[in-house]
DNA sequence: AAAAGGACCTGGTGGC
DNA sequence: TGCCACCAGGTCCTTT
């Protein structure tokens, strides 16, 4: 569900909220998401202060004195602040209360995502290791997206939403940056040139940096911290628009599906 | 090594 | 109203 935009406005929230609080007490109602829920954290995450809150791509890392908590929201996963705390619905799988009576609940119905503990280095963890850059620094350029391509005879859409290649472009994003960029889905990530992924690598900024500004995308059941929904989908070009004229040429918004993944894009635009 | 497909889950929607 | 097929924001793992 949520791609990087809302995994940052997520943060964003957090930051103020919980950074410098203390950990007193883990509940956990369901331990069987991605990865089982490691028991330890029941007893070891209490009396911990959360030092800083990092996104690593769509994780979200709490740093403290003794490790980092790591959670991934999967597809269906939010999280939510409360003071009170009210009771437990259906799918609140977790519970992290702080000292000052704050909650952090977890909210996940297809539980694809994840808590986990990590006492080392987070960075060298395996789900952290591989990744590639983070599409809104600077080393995230158009010259470094043409060179990983050379060879490469997977579409570019597949390519862009690989996380080896870079991390937080999901299909939503995917989808946009193409079209704001001119590109097929289709086309094979290898035979695209220099000077088009230099303007793919510039939308892909443009697209993610106006959805984090908008506090992200709500479809189905996203919600910010507060439970309130994202705005990004009024900005929406193709993506879920299938059929109905592209805004820039008004050719139909063409559906495809690629791989388990849906495309929109408009051929007319999109070459 | 790269590409494709399956797997993990629940819930909502639309057709009959 | 019920049943069924299909759809959904992710990504790891296995197979080809």
């Amino acid at each position: 569900m949520p791609e990087l935009p809302e995994v940052e406005t997520l943060r964003r929230a957090l930051v103020p909220a919980l950074e410098g609080q203390w950990v007193s007490q883990v509940i956990i109602r369901q331990s069987r998401l991605r990865w089982p829920v490691p028991e330890m954290l029941a007893h070891h995450f209490p009396g911990q202060q959360v030092k800083r809150i990092h996104r690593r791509g769509k994780y979200l890392l709490f740093e403290c004195c003794q490790g980092y908590l790591l959670i991934h929201l999967g597809m269906s996963g939010s999280l939510r602040l409360l003071s009170p705390v009210s009771s437990p619905q259906k799918h609140d799988h977790i519970d992290i209360i702080f000292r000052n009576h704050q909650c952090l609940r977890y909210h996940d119905p297809r539980r694809f995502g994840c808590i986990l503990w990590i006492s080392e280095s987070p960075w060298n963890h395996p789900l952290l290791a591989h990744l590639g850059p983070e599409p809104l620094e600077d080393s995230f350029t158009g010259k470094y997206l043409y060179q990983e391509a050379q060879g490469r005879r997977v579409a570019v859409k597949n390519y862009i939403m690989d996380a080896h290649q870079v991390v937080g472009v999901g299909n939503i994003y995917a989808n946009e940056a193409l079209f704001l960029a001119g590109i097929h889905p289709n086309r094979q990530a290898g035979e695209i040139g220099r000077s088009a992924y230099q303007k793919l690598v510039k939308c892909i900024k443009q697209v993610l940096q106006k959805a984090i500004e908008q506090g992200g995308t709500t479809l189905r059941d996203y919600v910010t911290l507060t439970g309130h929904p994202g705005d990004f989908k009024n900005f929406l070009n193709v993506y879920g628009r299938a059929q109905e004229a592209c805004v820039r040429c008004g050719h139909p918004v063409q559906y495809q599906k690629m791989g388990q993944r849906s495309s929109y894009f408009c051929s007319n635009c999109q070459k």
